[in-house]
DNA sequence: GCAGGATGGTACCGGTCGGTATCGCTATCT
DNA sequence: AGATAGCGATACCGACCGGTACCATCCTGC
């Protein structure tokens, strides 16, 4: 049970620049992202943004706020990533969804630690925290839209194959943490595009075998 | 961030009878399980065990003996309801694979906590830390199960298959607790079924729309 | 019946937790 | 130039963290 030591090379602070609240909130993502919420105590964010805890505690009125921002903020970062696939292929709802698994794989092969929101509602063991009401809205959002996505790609049973997708996707977020990068979630792209096919969605490009 | 107190109702302990080694685990077990690893000291531990903390250390030599146990408990437990199945289906890898699906959507739909090896993978943020290795270990395994079963089951692709259905299953573990029962987590056997169709393997009872 | 070991209780160690009070400094605005 | 507000630093609060020392009791095996 080692508590990892804060002084350690990696652990050089992200962000010495800007407004303080901002140092503050940006050492508090990633220390967050990196040890997890309940890993992380408030003066080891407010030393990591070069400040005191008092300077942190006169942005934020508690930790659970600066938890909510950081849920917030991770929910938002994800919404980019739609708008961006959207961008990419504009008005192509099958390259949007094949895009969208594509960009999926990419993000879970780089980060090793999966979803925020999931390791955070897992951590937040408190019952009716507020935070897990933020989490719970943002996965309810990401499967609308992406039923939305089915739906417009003229899948079969469009309901269905969004909830094939949303668990694979995270099943393999997961996967990734556990059992590493050759585990199952290697075959995120194989599995999702033979299940998007099944459901009468062919790309233009490739074709799962 | 208010500390639940370890007073509350639901907070009785678990086991006040049997030798003291396995009422302090037995409780550890269920702690760790309801409030994560990192929630639950070992003071709270000894106390719910009805003993104190000198007699957990002389059974323990540490907290991470303790979660090793932990771990490893848990994968047998899990061990045992794969024996469960082909108990009820010998001789027949069909069945013990739709079975299989069933078994693990009962157990997702019955407990909101998800899958606790996972659910430690993330808890557990120092860098190799030994507990890792256990939940890797299990997750091969069980990886590796599930592709033999596949296999046998006759499968066209047997190793995408089981890396599928592994997905999809640990997707619906961790979409169950973030989004609840009635979330994606609750189309996991009818996607499965699909899936296996899919993969040439019918079962005899029901076939999948 | 007696010895030895396991048990439970209490107090303690240094350290961290989330959160607060009080400094003196400095940058800004008028 | 003077008022104001944000700032960094330090010390502190009660509580808990993982882990240890010590001691009185109690149950067991011989």
């Amino acid at each position: 049970m080692n508590k990892e030591k804060l002084n350690s090379v990696s652990d050089v602070p992200i962000s010495r620049t800007g407004k303080p609240r901002d140092r503050i909130f940006d050492c508090a993502q990633d220390l967050f992202h990196r040890k997890g919420i309940r890993g992380v105590g408030v003066e080891a964010i407010a030393e990591a943004a070069g400040t005191s805890k008092m300077a942190l505690y006169r942005h934020f009125d508690s930790k659970d706020e600066l938890i909510i921002e950081y849920l917030n903020y991770k929910g938002r970062k994800s919404d980019e990533i739609w708008a961006e696939i959207e961008a990419q292929n504009p008005g192509d709802p099958r390259g949007q969804l094949y895009g969208f698994v594509d960009k999926a794989a990419i993000f879970i092969a780089e980060d090793e630690r999966g979803c925020d929101l999931a390791n955070a509602a897992i951590e937040l063991t408190e019952q009716g925290h507020p935070g897990l009401r933020v989490i719970e809205e943002f996965k309810m959002r990401q499967r609308e839209r992406l039923t939305n996505l089915c739906k417009a790609a003229g899948a079969s049973q469009p309901d269905l194959l969004a909830d094939t997708l949303f668990l694979l996707i995270e099943g393999a977020r997961v996967s990734r943490r556990n059992v590493g990068t050759n585990g199952p979630s290697a075959n995120l792209v194989r599995t999702s595009r033979g299940v998007i096919a099944s459901f009468g969605v062919r790309s233009r490009e490739s074709r799962p075998s």
